[in-house]
DNA sequence: AAGTTTTTACTGCTTTTGCGGTAAATATTG
DNA sequence: CAATATTTACCGCAAAAGCAGTAAAAACTT
């Protein structure tokens, strides 16, 4: 994951919605600042904020690895 | 991504690398708590406390989404 | 140009994360 | 079994995230 590049991503998804930032923020629970900061380069923040604009925005995240296909849900 | 699956799959490229939770905070520089309360179960930490664990774990996080192709980083 | 909306920016404040220290429980090894 | 290593679990503290409020700057409408 490019880390450099959430701001820019969820930016271009937000306004591809026609959101502003704080219609996004509402819609995801969270303040506005949030949004603000993260579009605006913030690097760091919780996972949860994250997923929550993700979740308005159709994006997902995934885990790529050479070995994840190896793991299921099931082992210890 | 799975959020609730997150600790899980660090425990088990953790444990296919051969590394502690000791040995892996270190690594990525942070505190074993971290690890420890990850691989617990604790929804939500900081980004960049993941991407570090994911770093020296080998695994990549990916942004999908059905608009995302449109999206470059010289873009407003 | 005037008015409206949005973004940027800062503030003080509360909540949460992350930390090392410590210690008990569990697992591993000799 | 005994010694060692690891994991689990808690603590108090420091650092950071997130919040609403406010206001100025910038971007849009009409």
């Amino acid at each position: 994951m490019d880390l450099m590049n959430i701001g820019k991503i969820i930016q271009f998804h937000r306004k591809q919605a026609g959101l502003s930032q704080k219609e996004l923020a509402d819609l995801a629970g969270i303040g506005k600042t949030a949004v603000f900061d993260l579009e605006k380069g913030k690097s760091n923040f919780r996972i949860e904020t994250l997923l929550k604009i993700c979740s308005i925005l159709n994006i997902e995240l995934d885990f790529q690895s050479p070995i994840i296909k190896h793991w299921s849900k099931n082992e210890s």
